[in-house]
RNA sequence: GUAGCUCUAAAGGCGACCGCUGAUUUUAUCAGAGGAAAGUCCGGGCAGCAUAGAACACAGUAGUCGCUAACGGCGACCGCACGAAAGUGUAGGGAAAGUACCACAGAAACAAGACUACCUCUUUGAGGCAAAGGUGAAAAGAGUGAGGUAAGAGCUCACAGCGUCUUAUGGUGACAUAGGACGGAGGCAAACCCUACUGGCUGCAAGGAGUACUGUAUACCCCUGUUCGGGGAUGUACGUUUACCGCUAGAGCUCUAGAGCAAUUUAGAGACUAGAUAGAUGGUUGCCCCUCGUUUUGAGGACAGAACCCGGCUUAUUUAGAGCUAUUUAA
């Protein structure tokens, strides 16, 4: 779990990233991000009910998601804010370094 | 053993590394989801609205006695229904206050009476009868035997049974048992309605205090409707945004003893800080345990995530144990 300085989720700016940034698109995830000008890097993660029906499904996902970011995290140092929008339940259960994986290739792409 | 019924308990265990939220003696230690945290269906605490008042309206509840802070909850008991039994279910007041409805079928559905059948006569018809047949969820409460008649019929009698009223006995009571009198044409009140009882409204996004901004009116405003009664007022009322308080030790839990069939309650002792805020309580992994499969490898371990706090109800769901009933000697 990241520390909650590096969550975001005011509704102001979920909004203003959804509005304006640019997104990258995967068959698992989509990732938002817009630079910001707070001088560190803030991620947030959004699952959909329509992904999972239940609270605790929704969260394990959300808890994987942020503990892959926060392995990754020493690595990049961005700026920016993120969303991550969650599109497949195989994410509770797949293998952590392939989720991992993803999530580097997704970061990487989005530096191009 | 098999089939069934009831009750109770647990919610895999111990570690490693890396994290998150909170507290503190501040860089290290401690604490950190449930039996349903869920649905938000009831009841309260708490908070505000005038000092929280009255009547009507409206809504809810509906066997009796008890328990409780309270309840639409719980316990015990009564009646009824289901079951072979253990047991289970039950909104279970009022239909001679009034209104509405009773499809299809059927002769006929609450208003008269009669389709088939039976009997009589002056026989293309008229009259008598309401037992039998058939329809339907429902067709006057009425079975057996005897008398009776043109044919019949509770028309009459005996026995059995039903309903209403009433007397006695038992019970706090619902009611039960026994006796007496009378039998008058349905059902439906989770249809309107009547009766009794209960309820002021809004909910922690309540509300408090504060910051910044905006705008309106001296009319009105004061938490649903109508009426009555009452209160407020110059910085009063309304709206938007952000951090803080509210925010967790409690009608709570465990044990022992007493009261009670029980729900529950009295006394004593003991243990215990989840309080986050788009929301922490996790991720990865090792060994053991259980289930499936198997030479091994392996797969799986339910339902499900606190959001002011309690008491219930309902729904979701894995496993284990105990007691009881029936069947029987089949394993």
């Amino acid at each position: 779990m990241l520390q909650k300085k590096f969550r975001f989720h005011s509704r102001g700016g979920v909004r203003y990233t959804y509005a304006h940034g640019k997104t990258i698109r995967t068959p698992k995830f989509s990732l938002i991000y817009n630079d910001n000008s707070r001088g560190f890097q803030r991620f947030a993660v959004v699952v959909s009910k329509k992904v999972e029906k239940t609270a605790v499904a929704r969260n394990r996902i959300r808890r994987r998601v942020y503990e892959a970011l926060r392995l990754e995290l020493p690595n990049y140092d961005l700026k920016r804010d993120h969303i991550f929008i969650v599109y497949n339940k195989d994410i509770a259960t797949m293998d952590f370094s392939e989720l991992r994986e993803q999530i580097h290739s997704l970061l990487e792409q989005s530096m191009v």
